[in-house]
DNA sequence: CTGCTTATTAGCACGTTATGCGAATAAGGT
DNA sequence: ACCTTATTCGCATAACGTGCTAATAAGCAG
């Protein structure tokens, strides 16, 4: 996703409004590499701005979902996670702790036609299930109370 | 998934109770290519036997996918969908009409540790999304009101 | 700076998918 | 035939998003 300076005039080209709700959402969700879900960011954005209303938030990830400056991805582990990563990769998931990773992956060796039935490819999505570091069983790294919920 | 007498012999082999109910979906299931939602094998389900509930579909699919018998997938698109092919394999998703087709890919090529940072991957959904040939734009096939929903 | 138009916000109701709960029922053994 | 216990099934509830709409505020014109 582009920076807030460019996302600024990226909806003032198309007359849109620029509230201070959108600002701080350009802000909060520039080179997040967290994979937020919408409450998520909005406990981020409330934080600077109390008392902004979660329907905001969802309203805007869609927004800059359908410009193309977020992809949404559903983990199947509960709500949709939105990353500002718009580029070719695919993603970790842990399955203890539930963070997700970004992963580059070359899938060209992947498919070969065989078995497709004429089916025509568009994307392919990749989730890599496992332990992250922090969560291994064999980890020398301790998990603590604060490790990610 | 095994079939309805083997999974017969494993339930009474728990101490289960085999109820119609169960019986029956072990025949809607069996084979069952279809990636169904819990609300299809019900409709087919309801078929047979008007009345069966469908909290008790869902209780079952959830046993069995617990024994090993169903993998559910989340697609992103809505209901889970439940698939008794419980082998290693990957799916086509079509975005016209919804369909999920099986597809088997070597995956031994895709990664190579670099880039994990250390995360051990224990398991690799992969979902192929594109058109299938029913609604592939230029197929010599014409859609029509027919096609599958 | 003031006022006007229109997009935006935000709260609530609702829709969808799935599970928790508990009374009624029926499976399977004695 | 009876008894015990799992199972069924309907309803209430939970989780996640979206539809709707009154109130608000952004941005422009004068």
């Amino acid at each position: 996703m582009r920076s807030p300076a460019e996302l600024t005039m990226a909806f003032r080209a198309k007359g849109w409004k620029l509230t201070p709700q959108r600002q701080l959402l350009f802000k909060v969700l520039h080179d997040n590499q967290t994979h937020p879900t919408a409450e998520a960011v909005h406990a981020v954005a409330s934080a600077q701005m109390p008392g902004i209303s979660l329907r905001t938030v969802y309203q805007t990830l869609q927004e800059l979902s359908l410009m193309g400056e977020l992809q949404a991805f559903d983990f199947g582990d509960g709500p949709l996670r939105f990353d500002p990563n718009v580029g070719d990769h695919q993603h970790l998931l842990c399955r203890s702790c539930g963070r997700v990773a970004d992963v580059y992956v070359d899938r060209s060796p992947l498919v070969t036609d065989d078995g497709l039935n004429g089916f025509a490819i568009e994307s392919t999505d990749i989730v890599f299930r496992g332990r992250c570091v922090a969560c291994a069983p064999n980890s020398k790294q301790i998990p603590t109370d604060q490790s990610p919920t």
